[in-house]
DNA sequence: GTGTACACGAGCAAGGCGAC
DNA sequence: GTCGCCTTGCTCGTGTACAC
């Protein structure tokens, strides 16, 4: 399925904004979770938010979608300014709407692995709609993007995006059969097999061979297949891989086997990190009180891990030298 | 309880092939 | 040439067993 033009230029917006970029990816992939509802928290009469997390014990801080351009209002429907004035569920404006981000916690989860997942998934919700509204990034999150489809878009904006961000005379090739590389041909154990993404300079050199993948796991074995040959017959190509992988993030980067790694959102995935490392009797309010110092430890676990991202891998493809 | 490995399902895209 | 069917290869996601 092509690119939308809309998408396209959605991209093109941006391309000198990391965090923007971030955003339209994360936006345009969007996996919704079912447990954004769990951000309605029961009031009691004259409480603040503040008071209610505490009391409720959260793994996040109302005061991160507040910033992020949320608005709470009690069960009366009147704007939570500093308590509630009314008991009841409150709501929030615009809804909740969550990022499904941990597969290893199930929906039907209790107690504290609830508690990380919801953190997590509400800290990121933060961060990314702080982006969005901050920026005016025109972008709707679709409400169901069948999983088959994620795999395939992440990989075209990501083509998109780097065919915008190369210079003039690049080419960002895809599905291209690892036959048509020179030095791979009249092989006997190539066989059909395909590279994901193949970067091209203006002189036809190839620079780098890249790996798109939504989500990680150590026991998918396509990555390796097509790592076989490509290493034997051209071990001068690097191998390279982005991806938009949460829960493993952290062993993408250490132990994957190819030559680097990109994160469609490092700063976020260090802070969805500490939200989901928090002790179970900590409180997110004391430890980040603000969204600046969710996003600063964030940035601080990402350059820990040395997590890069995707302007990064911009800038590692140009850095290709010019001598043979 | 948590993390990992393994196997498998659902679905998409591309290409081969025969019928028309 | 075009259409429909089928196969192949790939993706992400899920379930289960097992080790710690």
């Amino acid at each position: 399925m092509p690119l939308e033009p809309t998408h396209k230029a959605l991209i093109e917006s941006y391309l000198e904004d990391p965090e923007a970029i971030s955003a339209i990816f994360l936006g345009l992939c969007w996996n919704e979770s079912i447990l954004a509802s769990e951000a309605r928290l029961d009031l009691h009469p004259n409480e603040s938010l503040s008071d209610a997390s505490l009391r409720h014990k959260l793994g996040w801080n109302p005061a991160w979608l507040t910033e992020a351009g949320f608005t709470a209002y009690d069960s009366a429907g009147t704007a939570l300014e500093e308590e509630s004035h009314t008991q009841g569920q409150m709501h929030w404006d615009p809804p909740v709407r969550t990022h499904r981000l941990d597969d290893k916690v199930k929906d039907t989860a209790t107690g504290h692995s609830k508690r990380r997942r919801i953190g997590g998934e509400i800290a990121v919700l933060s961060l990314w709609t702080h982006v969005v509204t901050s920026r005016n990034v025109s972008i709707e999150r679709p409400c169901k993007l069948d999983r088959n489809l994620r795999g395939a878009r992440f990989r075209d904006l990501l083509i998109h995006f780097l065919s915008k961000s190369l210079p003039t005379g690049w080419q960002v090739r895809h599905e291209v059969p690892l036959t048509h590389i020179r030095g791979l041909h009249m092989r006997r154990d190539v066989g059909d097999r395909k590279s994901d993404i193949l970067i091209i300079d203006e002189g036809g050199r190839l620079v780098a061979a890249l790996s798109s993948k939504w989500t990680w796991r150590s026991d998918r074995g396509t990555e390796a297949a097509q790592m076989v040959p490509l290493t034997r017959y051209r071990p001068d190509v690097p191998y390279a891989m982005a991806t938009a992988e949460f829960p493993r993030a952290a062993g993408v980067a250490r132990e994957s086997i190819e030559d680097r790694t990109y994160h469609i959102c490092p700063g976020w995935v260090g802070s969805w990190m500490a939200v989901n490392e928090l002790a179970a009797d900590a409180s997110a309010l004391a430890r980040w009180p603000d969204l600046a110092a969710l996003k600063q430890e964030g940035i601080n676990r990402a350059q820990t891990l040395a997590l890069n991202g995707l302007d990064v891998l911009v800038k590692d493809l140009r850095n290709s030298g010019d001598i043979l």
